[in-house]
DNA sequence: TGTACATCAGTGAACGCGCGTTCACTGATGTAC
DNA sequence: TGTACATCAGTGAACGCGCGTTCACTGATGTAC
């Protein structure tokens, strides 16, 4: 196991920082804590976060939750014949398993996320290329050569109910379902915008 | 006129301060403009800057546009039998009006908050306050205390709209009409999350 | 298996850099009478 | 209208601070034979 020794070692400090950061930034807040306490509190010498990450903020987007990545084949494997905001939402439902084994991690990442404008934008910009990613995908299902206006909006759209269905799930109790968030999530979005009329 | 002259030399300066720093942070960027940049090409110095600005960043957010903060009072002001999401486009149509005239202005605005991550987490602190408004108004027109995850879905789903309406007016020609672009915003909403069926 | 050498992780020390603050001053604008 | 005083805008200089870099070294891990 030539090598193996190093690079176990290498992932473990570097799971050590991650986690450090992790619970310092969601419970001081990002601007209240440098790089040195990180260091220190992962139980190596400031010198060598650098070694790890190029910048304070990597430290959080690092093993990112990355499950849209996969969705344009979920997305793609839906049948055909089922409207295509349906087809997103059983997608979605697919990939949230994903997410669900990893719950206080998103909870403490989401506060950390929360406690920092400039870390609110390095999110935005990951949530934008979500969002990209998404429309890329609901174009290729109507057999687009790019996203339209149309394809934009849903997947705008749509990217807005996981994340409501995602801070929802976070916020109820552990035993809570993902899949249950999403579709009550799809549901109200057909209710407030499809109905033409109420009351 | 007294105290009017050191008045408007203030609202000057600050304005001066203001143009400049739109003008470097969307040619250059934000992360590539030093505040003594800024101070050099407004004719003051470095240390001046700060008399007129706390932070760097607080210089772009200061005449911000927050038409939104009206929205409530022209939303509650729309008929009671039109239809909710109706009445929030035109509550939106009445206020676009306020925009058009400084187009430029938003341009270079929108153009220096994508050059850099903190100044698009600050601009998604302001979103998020707007769609807390928003949501605040959609729950007192339907007669609720305090909204509820319709409104709040309602209010994140029309203010996207409205994003997505303002690029699309940014993008065309300067004589466009941020009205249309609205119209056209919601009737695909309404298309591509409404119907059922599709193809 | 053992020895000589190469590689690389961890670290210390010193520094660059830009934002933002503090202290102290000058000259211009505004006010009191 | 004119003079004495108060206020405040603009500025210079020096500094604090935390992120991130550069240089140079030590000791541990891995490799060649």
């Amino acid at each position: 196991m030539t090598g193996s020794t190093r690079a176990a070692n290498a992932a473990q400090r570097r799971n050590d920082l991650i986690e450090a950061a992790l619970r310092l930034f969601a419970t001081q807040g990002y601007d209240e804590t440098g790089t040195d306490q990180i260091a220190e509190e992962a139980g190596v010498s400031p010198r060598t976060f650098f070694r790890y990450f190029p910048t304070k903020e990597s430290v959080l987007f690092f093993g990112e939750y990355d499950f849209i990545r996969s969705f344009g084949d979920v997305l793609l494997a839906q049948p055909a014949d089922v409207a295509d905001l349906d087809a997103i939402r059983d997608a979605l439902v697919v990939l949230a398993p994903v997410i669900e084994r990893i719950r206080e991690r998103i909870r403490l990442y989401e506060q950390a996320i929360a406690s920092s404008p400039i870390l609110r934008g390095r999110a935005d910009v990951n949530s934008q290329e979500h969002i990209a990613h998404m429309a890329e995908a609901i174009a290729r299902r109507r057999g687009l050569d790019e996203p339209d206006a149309g394809c934009t909006l849903l997947a705008t759209v749509s990217h807005a109910v996981l994340r409501q269905a995602i801070f929802g799930w976070l916020q109820g109790p552990a035993s809570a379902s993902t899949a249950a968030a999403l579709h009550d999530g799809f549901a109200l979005l057909r209710a407030e915008v499809g109905g033409q009329q109420r009351r």
